[in-house]
DNA sequence: ACAACGATCAACT
DNA sequence: GTTGATCGTTGTC
């Protein structure tokens, strides 16, 4: 499980590293809610590969979800990391999130500038990477960054964990997954979504 | 070639 | 509780 792992981006601009609080699991071909649902494609192919890669897709032709890839070589999975708690390099985060702003501004109106911005500003530092699509704007990820070895301590974004990062299993909640009714019965509420429970970086009920 | 549709978020009512 | 933004991937013709 990687719940509790850290996820740290380091490079030229600087370390920023943030605990992952919730997750959701998404298997092969058999999973009506898997990107694998269609077999091997040019865009899920890292699916398929050896496990502890990254795998970076767009949905909603705006937001960059960070998947780690599971399973051995030749059977597609992937955890998709829906929310994580900032615990160092915030700055970049907030650096990241606002460029995200400033890209969608451009093809936006006047009115709703500033708006997003302050709202942004305004943040809390335990709701900035709080949701899949946060997650990813946090990081400053896109498509490009599928393949990274997140288990390379040389990879600019990998995955490290300390001792501190064990979690008492009581304290983890789970649960259906998220957005995938179209999955259908016995797939959309397969509870495969995890959590630490009451942790104020987890996404809110809808 | 073309049309439909998301593993989302924020701003509305 | 509803809706708009925005575009690559996928399935269909």
């Amino acid at each position: 499980l990687l719940i509790g792992v850290r996820l740290v981006r380091a490079d030229a601009l600087g370390r920023r590293e943030a605990r992952i609080v919730e997750t959701e699991a998404y298997a092969g071909p058999e999973d009506r809610a898997s990107h694998a649902r269609f077999g091997s494609t040019r865009r899920n192919r890292v699916m398929a590969g050896p496990p502890g890669h990254a795998y970076v897709y767009l949905v909603y032709g705006m937001y960059d979800c960070l998947n780690v890839v599971t399973g051995p070589a030749g059977s597609p999975g992937a955890v998709l990391v829906r929310a994580v708690e900032p615990m160092a390099g915030s700055e970049l985060m907030r650096a990241d999130r606002l460029a995200v702003e400033r890209r969608r501004r451009s093809v936006r109106t006047d009115a709703g500038r500033t708006a997003a911005e302050d709202r942004l500003r305004r943040t809390p530092h335990e709701a900035l990477g709080r949701g899949p699509g946060l997650v990813g704007a946090c990081f400053g990820v896109d498509p490009s960054w599928t393949g990274t070895d997140l288990c390379d301590d040389h990879s600019s974004l990998r995955l490290e964990s300390t001792p501190d990062d064990d979690v008492d299993g009581a304290d983890i909640a789970v649960g259906a997954r998220i957005g995938i009714g179209y999955a259908g019965d016995g797939w959309a509420d397969r509870p495969w979504r995890f959590w630490i429970r009451d942790h104020p970086s987890v996404t809110r009920r809808r």
